[in-house]
RNA sequence: GGAGGGGUUCCCGAGUGGCCAAAGGGAGCAGACUGUAAAUCUGCCGUCGCAGACUUCGAUGGUUCGAAUCCAUCCCCCUCCA
């Protein structure tokens, strides 16, 4: 099957330029790449969907290069975004792309021959400003930089010269990475489409040659917000940010309608299986639930944590016996005596932001101790009630906190 | 550079001297109902908290018994003109 055609069967593509002749660029070998900006060590699940776009792509047999914005990110994207960011020290960038590279290669091969890492800093840093404006600048119509969508938003709130540049550092990568190593097709996230036509034409106008851009959908949910979103801020891959236990729920709880999207861009499963498993009806798709959770998870954090998560979430959610993956914090009876009132306890172990907030949730009924929902807000622990085995706090129906006596 | 309009709690957005921790909506959290879903209904929703206390309305000063609201200066944004 032709990778385009993998692409579109499993709703990644956006947008594409020459579709014919893409198909025909495709049938050989061609090395592509997509870029991130590094501003954090870790990724999160919409650098992921990138990522397993590339890793479709390599084992179509094309080449993956994955370009740190090194240089661009000391300009900002302006597309959607309402605030500059923040300017990284290159120590700070080789640590995110460190953290990158990593959880990169659990998808991608890397190595001769293989996928491999560049870093835009390398090129954009020393350019000359005259020489720039002379080469690419004359290449670029401001009128129809203006129309173009990404900057619509900017351009009733202010945008600043420095980051009306950007799209032209970001065109002047593909430019370079089509240079330096025959790099043929841009690929990114569909926020990004003028920015990757961009680097498209001008390869095309600067060297008379062949240049691809195409666009993944961005994963949104049902109601059009970006997925991914959680109290604590994005579903990162990192596990001390998110940790596989949350990761496993968040989508073990998603809406109906997503189900489908989701096991499509995020798991390798056969579409034939996806498709079956999103047919499920009514309380069967949690079945479709319970397959994407464990799939993601095992993909990103490994068979060992993807299990644990499982039957950590099976335990609570069926009252089976406790499993080895809820959070679980240690206590000494001697604390215990001093203050063992459980809003205390609430807030120290973070299922409640603060005491307030602890005797909140008891007034409104969100907190069991074991099996037994709390009303008293004054109520305590003490040391005599914690069983061998722990005892498990609760907050709502899905947060878990498991008490031992230590 | 000139003229006008703005900056309010996570977001949108009311509030023009005490009744304002600040309407309404959204988001979020909890409860009921469910399928660990959605929709709906209910409660919470600045911080810490038993009461109560403390800190917020671009920034800094000032007027006043009392300011998000009035005055001054400064910063930022938008519109029109140059």
């Amino acid at each position: 099957m032709h990778v385009l055609d993998t692409l579109k069967e499993r709703g990644f593509l956006a947008q594409i330029t020459f579709e014919e002749e893409l198909y025909e660029q495709l049938k050989e070998p061609t090395i592509f790449y997509i870029g991130f900006d590094p501003t954090a060590d870790s990724m999160h699940i919409g650098h992921y969907i990138q990522v397993m776009a590339m890793a479709h792509m390599q084992r179509a047999g094309h080449r993956p290069i994955a370009l740190m914005g090194g240089g661009t990110g000391m300009v900002g994207d302006p597309s959607g975004k309402a605030d500059l960011r923040k300017v990284l020290t290159p120590e700070d960038i080789q640590r995110n792309v460190d953290g990158i590279k990593q959880q990169m290669s659990r998808f991608l091969e890397f190595g001769e021959g293989k996928a491999f890492i560049v870093n835009n800093a390398d090129w954009l840093l020393q350019l000359n400003y005259v020489e720039f404006l002379r080469e690419i600048g004359t290449h670029f119509s401001v009128n129809q930089m203006l129309t173009a969508e990404c900057y619509k938003q900017r351009m009733e709130k202010g945008l600043t010269f420095l980051e009306f540049n950007y799209m032209l550092m970001q065109a002047y990568d593909f430019l370079e990475l089509f240079r330096r190593y025959g790099c043929r097709l841009e690929m990114g996230g569909d926020d990004q489409w003028s920015n990757i036509l961009a680097g498209a034409d001008l390869v095309r106008r600067k060297e008379r040659e062949k240049a691809f851009a195409c666009t993944t959908k961005l994963l949104l949910t049902s109601d059009g917000v970006k997925m991914g979103k959680t109290v604590k801020g994005a579903l990162w891959l990192n596990p001390e940010k998110t940790t596989p236990y949350e990761f496993y729920q968040y989508f073990r709880n998603v809406d109906d309608a997503d189900v489908s999207n989701c096991l499509a861009l995020l798991t390798f499963l056969p579409m034939d299986e996806v498709r079956r498993l999103a047919a499920l009806e009514g309380s069967e798709i949690n079945e479709a639930k319970r397959v994407l959770a464990y799939e993601v998870t095992r993909l990103i954090h490994g068979d060992e944590e993807a299990d644990k998560a499982k039957q950590a979430a099976e335990a609570l959610f069926s009252g089976g016996a406790l499993a080895g993956s809820v959070p679980t914090t240690t206590v000494t009876a001697e604390a215990l005596n001093e203050d063992g009132r459980v809003t205390t306890l609430l807030a120290q172990v973070n299922l409640a932001k603060s005491r307030g907030a602890a005797r909140k949730l008891i007034e409104q009924g969100g907190v069991s101790i074991g099996d037994d929902k709390i009303t008293d807000v004054d109520a305590r622990i003490t040391p005599d009630m914690i069983p061998e085995d722990g005892l498990m706090l609760r907050v709502g129906k899905k947060s878990y906190h498991r008490l031992l006596l230590g």
